[in-house]
RNA sequence: GGGGACGUGGUGCAGCUGGUUAGCACACCGGCCUGUCAAGCCGGAGGUCGCGGGUUCGACCCCCGUCGUCCCCGCCA
């Protein structure tokens, strides 16, 4: 029997042809006369029939048969009476009147049922190729194909070259743990995988490709969240002769372009700007959720004319007062109140000082160390209206920024303030190219160690490293970075630089980086690019909590694959063919 | 490295402030049933409650440890 069409897809306009369908076993409802058995395939379900007056044996085949066996059904498309129609089905209106039916494969008793409700994701995991016959991950997996084939087409329109790079590449220092993989020719010597193909598409900028992209595995040894997998997919992009406007209009566009075609949903282009600066100050955050405004305010220059000790002693060892407006917030209990305190405190506050807002006055039990003036000038900056409550940490500027930004968050969903299906992208603007890292007591980049600096700042890397800006730019959507890319250093002198201010020794830069700095000093074109994430769009496309819900085959938390119980020891002739020993005995 | 949540038959869950035979649904097995579509009805099998220790006359329930899963901080150029 040769499959006529996927299952789900015979109409009315169907009937009365002979077909053949082949799937999975969904249900089986045996009514001791009649047998109907949903037959499942990746497009959907369709209804077989089995009648004992018209086809005995065919009866007698389908009473064997139980969940997930593996049929093909062959048979008449015949109309379902009007009381029989289901109209969840798009199949619905007809099924199969079956003539033929042949098991092709038997199926032991599921560990879970396909299409039953809610799964530990630990036994999703373990039958990983059970969890994905669920229809959920068929259609989110279908969709990742479709996404891709948007992505590509775009940047092929625009003249951009797939290029393919190297999974066994170098080790370089900066950035984040590498994957190692030993070498057997090279005894001792180790590949990395690469944590994004960073310095590859820049050499293909000096070889004169002009426009490259790839849809790049990376690769990075850190820990693992909801967001965050060991290898994942970048949307890799690569420009010559272009300046950071270039490669944010071209982004925009291809946002747009898979936005429209994969969800039929309008992206608004310029999409909004916003300054490193701006967002740490209004929202405390580099990546700050725009679908709600909610912004933070400070208020050290007023909490220093108080008397509160608190806020004076945080001031006095370099900290602010900073603080965020809740609307309708005196509708709070005083519980909630107090867990609103406690929850800074998990962010990791000191406290969470908060007034209300009654009779156009401040009040709280620490109102009587701030002059009547002051309360009046802080209720006026931070927009506080009657029945609002107004609340502020003392804090390190960066503490008390994390702290606000992850109150801000939750506030929002408390209020209700995230209205469903609307998207608001932003790009981040202007980052410092470095900040200091105090435990290697260094300057490290904040992007990547081959960002530009730009034209009016780049002269303060030698003098003030920290306030030089980068020409670096990350898109942010809903409060989740989704993509992030630079203008790169094309001159060498200026790449030298960079590295010299990052601490990198000579001898270091060239053993690590010499092939980049040869590079630069042999034509190097002025380039830029981005890479944008693209299991976490899908992640977010598809409204999921976990970028394991796009992902066909993704790690757990520790960076196990349940399915294939992998990492797994290896042979002793392995690592001896490798020229390695363990340093110790791992626990099994 | 740190903080939090969870862990009960195959799966998803219930089990009150500790009290005698650990419940439910689906799956599974047997029987009945010709229009269902999460089919229905009758019957059955299956768990000692992640593991170890402790408290107690008595623990699924309390305590400690441990293992596992998830979420968060650190980390992720």
């Amino acid at each position: 029997m040769r499959r006529t069409a996927y299952a789900a897809t015979f109409r009315r306009s169907d009937l009365g042809r002979s077909i053949c369908a082949c799937g999975w076993v969904e249900s089986v409802r045996d009514h001791g006369g009649l047998i109907f058995i949903d037959l499942r395939d990746r497009s959907g379900i369709l209804q077989l029939v089995c009648d004992p007056s018209k086809q005995p044996e065919v009866h007698a085949l389908a009473s064997q048969v139980r969940d997930e066996w593996v049929v093909a059904a062959e048979g008449e498309i015949v109309a379902r009476s009007p009381e029989t129609v289901n109209p969840n089905l798009p199949t619905g209106e007809i099924e199969v009147a079956v003539r033929t039916l042949e098991i092709l494969n038997k199926s032991l008793p599921l560990p879970f049922q396909i299409s039953h409700g809610e799964l530990n994701e630990e036994v999703r995991l373990k039958h990983r190729f059970l969890d994905l016959r669920r229809p959920a991950m068929q259609r989110n997996l279908a969709f990742r194909s479709r996404l891709n084939a948007i992505v590509r087409n775009f940047l092929l329109e625009n003249d951009f070259y797939e290029i393919e790079t190297p999974f066994l590449t170098k080790s370089t220092p900066e950035g984040a743990r590498d994957f190692l993989v030993p070498s057997r020719l090279m005894p001792g010597q180790f590949y990395a995988l690469p944590q994004s193909p960073q310095l590859y598409k820049q050499i293909l900028m000096v070889a004169g490709f002009d426009r490259y992209f790839q849809v790049a595995r990376c690769f990075r040894d850190e820990d693992l969240r909801a967001d965050r997998q060991p290898e994942f997919t970048q949307i890799d992009i690569e420009m010559s002769f272009v300046d950071r406007g270039d490669v944010i209009d071209l982004t925009g566009r291809l946002l747009r372009d898979m936005f429209r075609k994969a969800l039929d949903v309008e992206v608004a282009l310029p999409i909004p700007t916003l300054s490193y600066d701006d967002a740490m100050a209004r929202y405390g955050s580099d990546k700050p959720d725009l679908r709600y405004d909610l912004p933070l305010t400070e208020i050290t220059d007023l909490a220093r004319e108080s008397k509160f000790g608190v806020f004076l002693r945080a001031i006095e060892s370099g900290g602010i007062v900073k603080g965020i407006r809740i609307p309708k917030g005196a509708t709070f209990s005083r519980k909630d109140l107090d867990d609103l305190v406690a929850e800074t405190q998990r962010y990791g506050a000191g406290g969470f000082a908060y007034f209300k807002v009654t009779g156009g006055a401040l009040a709280s039990n620490i109102a009587k160390y701030f002059p009547e003036g002051i309360l009046a000038k802080i209720r006026e900056r931070m927009g506080a209206e009657e029945g609002d409550v107004v609340g502020f940490v003392a804090e390190p500027p960066a503490a008390a920024n994390t702290v606000l930004s992850q109150l801000r968050a939750s506030l929002a969903r408390r209020l209700n303030l995230i209205v469903p299906g609307k998207n608001a992208f932003v790009w981040v603007l202007d980052f410092p190219l470095l900040e200091y890292d105090a435990g290697e007591k260094r300057h490290v980049a904040v992007h990547h160690p081959f960002t530009a600096a730009t034209a009016e700042t780049r002269a303060l890397l030698a003098s003030d490293p920290l306030k030089v800006k980068a020409q670096a730019y990350d898109i942010v959507l809903n409060g989740s970075e989704i993509g992030g890319g630079s203008i790169r250093n094309h001159r060498v002198d200026w790449q030298e630089d960079l590295f010299r201010t990052l601490g990198l020794e000579k001898e270091e830069v060239d053993q690590k980086f010499g092939f980049l700095l040869q590079a630069l000093a042999l034509g190097a074109p002025p380039h830029g690019g981005i890479a944008l994430g693209q299991d976490r769009i899908l992640m977010l496309m598809l409204g999921a909590d976990s970028i394991r819900e796009a992902i066909a085959f993704p790690k757990n938390q520790r960076g196990v694959d349940l399915c294939f119980d992998a990492p797994s020891g290896v042979d002793d002739r392995q690592l001896r063919d490798l020229g390695i020993q363990l340093r110790a005995k791992p626990k099994t």
